[in-house]
DNA sequence: GTCGATGCAAAATGTTTGCAAGACC
DNA sequence: GGTCTTGCAAACATTTTGCATCGAC
């Protein structure tokens, strides 16, 4: 299955129509790696208006299309882990570049086991880097 | 060199007066683990104009007496590592309260690993977990 | 045709700025 | 007294809501 079909498919399983906003907020994600709220209302403008695209926005994220990843104080979307795979993220403190990181399994297990010892049952995580990319270091 | 000296000193080095309303932010963030804006401001309402409350947090955080931290998707105040100690979060998915977890050599090491390996020098780190706590599981 | 989705306008929420008046050293 | 800080008001940015209309199934 493609990840057009997943879409579409995940769009019905939920009893949602299959729109032509909903098509092009799709496309856009399939785009980029990542991208803020900001810059998707701006891709949109024209097409689509703000509150379309901050209701779907909530919709595809109650179904799991997207995930929200905090990058600085704000956050940015990208398509969920169905569409990629689970990882995290490294941000350049200089050019605020940022890059995804493979996940890492000792890394992953730490976490569960700290959790746990808390109590608590974990169900999600998120970690995210920031330091100076190899390119800004080289500028100084 | 107690908190509220190293708080007065931080000030001085930095050219800052100590002025009541500073005062009064700080031992607001004294009595809490973390605090939102909304309720920083809820809190000094009537003594100290939002305005201000904005203006001092982002001095605060320029001269390390504060550090964001990230909870959901929104941010959350709390006072600086030179007033406690290195530390992450676990936040309950269910009734949203959320609990400081000490510091883990293992994990950091494994992070800082991480970040090399991309050729990033890495300076900030931040861990999110979330999940559901102890009490709330007993309430399913 | 029916129900869900959209656009538009307006409100609600969150944050920043300019400027005159006041507080700190 | 001079400079930094504050309050106030207004602007700006971000997100949400109500409602009539439109589009998907």
């Amino acid at each position: 299955m493609t990840s057009q079909e997943l879409f579409v498919k995940t769009l019905s399983d939920n009893h949602l129509n299959l729109t032509k906003s909903r098509r092009k907020i799709f496309q856009i994600l399939s785009d980029v790696e990542s991208i803020t709220m900001q810059e998707l209302i701006k891709k949109t403008k024209g097409s689509i208006d703000r509150a379309s695209v901050y209701r779907n926005i909530v919709i595809f994220e109650k179904i799991r299309i997207i995930d929200k990843i905090k990058i600085g104080f704000k956050y940015k979307i990208e398509l969920g882990e169905m569409y990629s795979y689970h990882h995290h993220h490294i941000t350049c403190m200089v050019c605020h570049q940022s890059q995804p990181i493979d996940e890492n399994t000792v890394l992953e297990k730490a976490l569960i086991q700290q959790a746990d010892k808390l109590g608590y049952r974990l169900s999600k995580h998120q970690i995210e880097l920031s330091g100076i990319c190899q390119n800004c270091q080289k500028l100084d």
